[in-house]
DNA sequence: GATGAATGAGCATTCATTCAT
DNA sequence: GATGAATGAATGCTCATTCAT
């Protein structure tokens, strides 16, 4: 009686293998029939929870926003912390040696952005994702320009930089993994933060139209 | 009486067709047909002229990984250039509006990166043309240290950052379009290099450990 | 509620299919949709129940390797029965006519040997078929060495000399039927049996190196 | 000029390709672009020279046929030999250890069992091959007898009886090669000759009908 | 004669999905 | 809810054969 109803167990169980078989396969590879081992499921018994194939992979999107938006919401609930040590924090929450995201998340966040390139759902929620992302950075960074701390002339620009950075480490670190120096992913984001968010007196030539800029002009800034 | 070769052209076609095709549908969704019918061929014919359907892939990235060369062998060339002024023309080449990556190439590099993941001789190659910017890039970059107008305590690093920077835009522009203010990419990812290449006074302890990083260190740096 | 199993009753469906094919087209002839039609069932429904083409093949030899078996030991459990009875018996169940394999079986056993020639595990199983028979023989000829009414130097070469005349008149018989006199290969099987298994005085020359055997030696041992 | 018509030279290079392939890989195994590779050809001049790939294989059978044929006749043509020596050679020029058929040719001769099973016109060759074997064992079996040497109440069973002993042995070493004790082949096979042409007093009766025979009889007999 | 390109049918196999039980 | 059988379309690939050169 009381045990019915085991439906959103079951979809957690079957989102959830997704997420272990596409990190190993991809998301064509990951066959309805290995997601059903991988979740100790029959066929017939995934295909009764969700539709298809692709309401699965929508629903791991979904939850990998939730966990996204919690992840971001914790770390800017800390009111009183400054904004550079938010944007630090969230820098390394992504980045940072130890703490970085498992690597079967991150095989399975780049075939997702596969899927996202050609179907237009997975590409709605995936943009959401990046959204929430971009969200976090941007509200620190409105912080830091309130607190005078920051400094830009396009602060989407600047927190959609980041947020480049950030899925560019994960891709290059995913297929090259020997290419970035151990450790040192955090740390030089955060420099190029700072050459984001620090206008420094005579270097905005280089912030400008490149075809004006000039290694004097450069020098100067230096 | 022997009839002549036209092997290399088909294999061009062919190519050429994979590229088009895992644009819209992915490595997986690009099917032997699917290709055939774009080149205007027949299925047969792509098995005359390819083992098998992964090596029109590596074929695919051999081609990309010349043209990744020839560029930055172009613009190393120009050595009478100023540090700066060659990796503004990099960061430019990758990202520069107009001068963009066609999209069809983006997406195909965006599949390729999956692909990447779960192939061993795919990975190897795709490495490789990583490995290719990444020699630009620290070539530059050793260039402005040895000129004085780069300073960084970690060439390696910088450079591995900047090409995670190339990456990253390549990836969220291809999956959310909209996140990235059209224009900003070349010009934020300039901003970032000055973050990582010129080292302001007292600004250090921002790219040392975060822990012991607070408001007050990065006003001073600022 | 859970549906209840029959994949042993369309497993024997499917190899019952193939020994029927097989006879009429070979091993290689015998693709997957013909076999899945001469079963009344469906292509993709063969490999839900056999892994690939060769487990099918497998799963026929082991059932006529059950069959063998079960022959030879019923034929030996008649243990009051004399040592040439018994032989005869076994030669009959193999040669006599009218009680003679049927002729589709016959053609599968032949096309299994070529299969066995190239592939390992058909060759295992093909020679285990064969060892049982092998086995059968040696009991038999044990008993008569024992019983005193047989006699040979070489017991496991006569048994392989009498596999050989069985596997050989299978051969003929399916590829070139009426060089075959009807009704002779149990006789003439048993009369070889003889010459093996009979020493007659003065007779062992021929038996031994031909090369120094002549004419008048074979004549006085007649 | 002189160098037209290497038609012939060209057939004999395919026809004998065809032989090596078929012993790795049977018939169907054997593809045009691997025969036109052994010949060291390419495949569209084998079209050239055969209407199809079955011709090829009868043209294969059609030498092996004038092999047989011209082996047979130089044993036969040692008139003034015994016909037991006759027979001994006979056997020995197949079976004895040394002198054995190559192991190519035994996988090709197997392999061909199989296509003539189906194969009407190679049925037709295939048998034509065997009756070549056959008429020289009853050429031998009648002189025999001329000379009061042999005796047998059926000589073609008693050839035919022979011709199986001999395919036999070619299979089972094929398939299952330890199965026979090493060097015993010919041997074996002439004391089963002595079986079939030596009528020993008493034992007619095991030749005869089984069903009549008890062991008493045979002992007799022995 | 000889080459290599081209075709089209066929192959074993995979797989998302449906459905009877 | 859950199972396992069943389907049918697709996939990568092979191959005998044809043909222009």
């Amino acid at each position: 009686m009381t045990r019915s109803k085991n439906t959103e167990i079951r979809r957690a169980q079957i989102t959830d293998a997704l997420r272990r078989v596409m990190a190993r396969e991809g998301y064509e590879g990951a066959s309805i029939a290995k997601i059903a081992a991988e979740a100790g499921l029959t066929p017939g018994l995934v295909h009764y929870h969700f539709k298809n194939k692709l309401e699965i992979l929508l629903s791991l999107l979904g939850i990998i926003i939730g966990w996204q938006e919690k992840r971001i919401e914790r770390l800017l609930a800390a009111v009183d912390s400054k904004p550079w040590r938010q944007l630090c924090a969230l820098i390394d929450a992504h980045l940072a040696v130890g703490r970085e995201q498992d690597p079967e998340m991150l095989a399975c966040w780049i075939a997702m952005s596969g899927e996202a390139l050609r179907n237009e759902r997975v590409r709605g929620l995936y943009s959401k994702a990046e959204a929430k992302w971009l969200e976090g950075i941007q509200e620190v960074i409105h912080r830091g320009i309130q607190a005078g701390s920051m400094e830009t002339v396009d602060p989407p620009a600047a927190a959609a930089a980041l947020l480049a950075v950030i899925q560019g480490y994960y891709v290059v670190s995913g297929t090259s993994r020997s290419l970035i120096p151990r450790g040192t992913a955090a740390r030089s984001a955060k420099a190029m933060a700072k050459g984001l968010l620090l206008q420094q007196g005579g270097l905005s030539p280089l912030v400008g139209d490149p075809s004006t800029m000039d290694e004097s002009t450069i020098m100067k800034g230096g």
